[in-house]
DNA sequence: AAGTACTCGCAAACTATTTGCAATTAGTCT
DNA sequence: AGACTAATTGCAAATAGTTTGCGAGTACTT
């Protein structure tokens, strides 16, 4: 399994609710802490919060999964491969909708050029209303 | 004072308080509602935090102030003639950078154009690493 | 198979924000 | 100027989301 070597580089487990929380962030796409743990309940019952916490910090600090910022307070996370959207948040509605990354490489070049700075574009989410509200 | 006229105008009241928390909010330019508290305390120590939440939040829906999202967790108030930046916010040192919302026009151009969305850049902020960290 | 250090579950601690309620007060009316 | 009414305040307690300390359990190394 590919995802224990990227652990045990680090001198990091394998363990079963390590793994469930993986495959959870994996099949949810958008989740928060809260949906993952559940996720995980569903076949694992005794897994605790802030395992699922824990776990979320160690994989992401390994590198396979991401957080964003989709709304007020909490954050959601990704498995990085599927990082490759950013998020349209409705103020209105609460949807979120996806676009390719694409659409802001011309706003991220603008940014590199004329201040430095390096852009993650997927990181906080893209705040307005969308179309269906807009009307 | 105009500030009064906006609230009156839904049954709203200027208060001493409601009217010091706005002053902090354009005098700090990005504040916490800790940050605001604290500001205010200066002059007037017995200050409640929940009257400042409260106040914010008031001031916001009349459109004085507005909230941005900085980073983890809290959100950042401005007052709303101000409104007229984007941050960068460096996720190495913390730092947030400022920058002209015309950096961003072509951006927000194509996502009106490709998904009908209308932007709101300023409200959550652009997250990356900053020039001085990149090196 | 045994040892070591990483992880887990649990309960309690924390941080940030919100709410109920009784007392107070800004703005309106007379 | 004085009275009235609904908005507002302060306080304390409640809530939501996340983190931490600790003893028991266990994945991986040798």
């Amino acid at each position: 399994m590919a995802d224990q070597h990227e652990l045990r580089e680090k001198g990091l487990r394998l363990t079963p609710q390590r793994e469930l929380v993986l495959n959870a962030v994996r099949e949810l796409g958008h989740a928060t802490p809260e949906d993952i743990a559940a996720k995980v309940r569903e076949t694992h019952p005794g897994i605790n919060l802030s395992t699922v916490y824990r776990n979320l910090e160690t994989l992401e600090n390994v590198g396979l999964v991401q957080h964003t910022h989709l709304g007020h307070g909490g954050a959601t996370y990704h498995a990085a491969e599927e990082l490759t959207h950013l998020h349209l948040v409705c103020g209105d509605c609460g949807s979120v909708g996806d676009a390719p990354i694409d659409v802001a490489a011309n706003f991220v070049q603008n940014l590199a050029d004329d201040y430095g700075f390096r852009t993650d574009v997927t990181h906080f989410a893209i705040y307005g209303t969308c179309a269906a509200c807009v009307k």
